[in-house]
DNA sequence: CGGGTTTGACCGGCGC
DNA sequence: GCGCCGGTCAAACCCG
């Protein structure tokens, strides 16, 4: 998957621009004011004689010396270009088993838990919870008991009472003592000035409280995307910086999501698989290589993801308040992708890319509920056509070559969201942002 | 008029 | 048992 990733990056992006930097180098060579070496290519020897006659024969050795040299330096331009090739498709082979042996894992976690749910109770599907998981595409999670997630239960046990709220009794009474504990919610702190992050979901503020130690209120949404989908989420602006958001996602979607809301999906479950599964430990954190070597969020070059244990149940925490917002890149983004929240444009809203703001063709493609396998496709193209990704793609090599980030990803702009991005897209995307995404629907 | 938001009330968990 | 606090409900309100 990754491959495709990268080749379509490759396709139009970075190999190309190393083999143009290549030539740009070899140009700067033979730009210089009488040496006109744009012949030096393709036959220049010939060509260099012809056009120096007139020289002294000192002029043609210096010449010809800085010609060896131009050609030595394409060479070894060459060479590096084909390291980075071999680069390119050994991440992908890293990839492509990661990949596996975590669907695997996955499976295999899920079997065993659902072996100790069924030895317990036949209601409890108790599990930890995530925004739209990998399951995003089954919408009859409850019943067909080959949930694609892990996490899968925990939004069943609350699609069945959430439609019933009095009616929690005959779920929650019969959890088991354990299932708090596998209960999990996934928390993104992003950098926005929206009063709402748009992930690409329909929402409906259900409630706002004051919390305890932070003088900016608690919103609480609930996803009306689908009748009784269990989805909420909690919004507040950090009390240190309230610049930062916090979004936290708890449950399952009963329904499929738009590729903006899958990619996200896609990264919080990876986030919350490999952070459950690696350890024991209160708190573990995982850093951008691993995000980045799973493929399943590029743009976590600069993310951490934490998991939390003190809270009443895990907390999966992914900080986009590092993002590499405005890489230095000169790649620009496609015009007629817009960027979400044109307007307070954060970090979290590039992160999440142009599904937000379906371009037409693809809206198409979301009334026909694309099958499950085209999900990471979505993501895959949301992907390419940011041009962070090459940036993040950097990071990638560059972490696991364990050699420098040239191209400033990694802490630039944090504020740079709201001054004046590049990528800002035409404000006519959308006036009322948090409704956005109700331009669209699966239904 | 329908759908979304606001806001005070209510409920349950938890610590003392 | 009591109070605090987080989460939810639902009536009132707002808006297109």
């Amino acid at each position: 998957m990754e491959m495709r990733l990268l080749h379509s990056g490759d396709q139009d992006g970075r190999i190309r621009e190393v083999d143009f930097f290549s030539e740009s180098m070899h140009r700067s060579e033979t730009e210089k004011p009488d040496k006109p070496t744009a012949r030096l290519d393709s036959g220049f020897g010939f060509g260099l004689r012809l056009l120096t006659t007139s020289s002294s024969v000192a002029e043609e050795e210096s010449n010809d010396e800085k010609l060896i040299a131009s050609r030595r330096e394409l060479n070894r331009l060459n060479d590096e270009n084909e390291k980075l090739r071999r680069l390119l498709d050994q991440l992908t082979r890293n990839y492509g088993a990661l990949k596996t042996q975590l669907m695997l894992a996955v499976q295999q976690q899920q079997q065993q838990e659902q072996k100790d749910e069924r030895s317990l109770t036949p209601q409890q599907f108790m599990d930890p919870g995530l925004a739209g998981s990998l399951d995003t595409e089954e919408p009859s999670q409850s019943s067909d008991g080959g949930a694609e997630d892990p996490t899968d239960a925990t939004t069943t046990n609350i699609a069945n009472k959430s439609p019933q709220p009095k009616s929690a009794p005959d779920t929650a009474d019969q959890a088991p003592s354990n299932a708090p504990c596998r209960k999990v919610r996934v928390s993104v702190r992003a950098r926005s000035e929206a009063p709402m992050i748009n992930d690409g979901c329909q929402w409906r503020k259900y409630g706002q409280k004051m919390a305890k130690g932070n003088p900016c209120p608690r919103a609480y949404y609930r996803c009306t995307m689908a009748i009784g989908c269990p989805v909420r989420k909690q919004v507040q602006r950090c009390a240190d910086d309230r610049t930062i958001l916090v979004t936290t996602y708890e449950g399952n979607h009963n329904h499929p999501l738009p590729p903006a809301a899958t990619s996200m999906a896609n990264t919080t479950t990876a986030a919350a698989t490999m952070l459950l599964s690696g350890s024991s430990t209160s708190t573990s954190t995982i850093g951008k290589e691993t995000l980045i070597g799973s493929g399943f969020y590029p743009y976590a070059a600069s993310t951490m993801a934490t998991l939390s244990a003190s809270a009443p149940f895990p907390t999966v925490t992914l900080d986009l308040t590092h993002s590499p917002n405005a890489a230095p890149l000169h790649r620009l983004p496609p015009p007629s992708i817009p960027f979400p929240l044109p307007v307070h444009g954060g970090v979290l809203p590039q992160l999440l890319g142009q599904p937000v703001y379906i371009p037409h063709h693809q809206k198409q493609l979301f009334g026909q509920q694309r099958p499950p396998a085209s999900v990471m496709e979505t993501v895959t193209a949301a992907i390419t056509s940011d041009p962070n990704f090459t940036a993040a793609l950097a990071a990638a090599i560059s972490s696991i070559m364990g050699g420098p980030v040239n191209n400033n990803n990694s802490n630039n702009n944090h504020d740079s969201s709201h001054s004046g991005s590049p990528a800002r897209p035409p404000a006519a995307a959308s006036p009322k942002l948090p409704q956005s995404c109700t331009t669209f629907s699966t239904n």
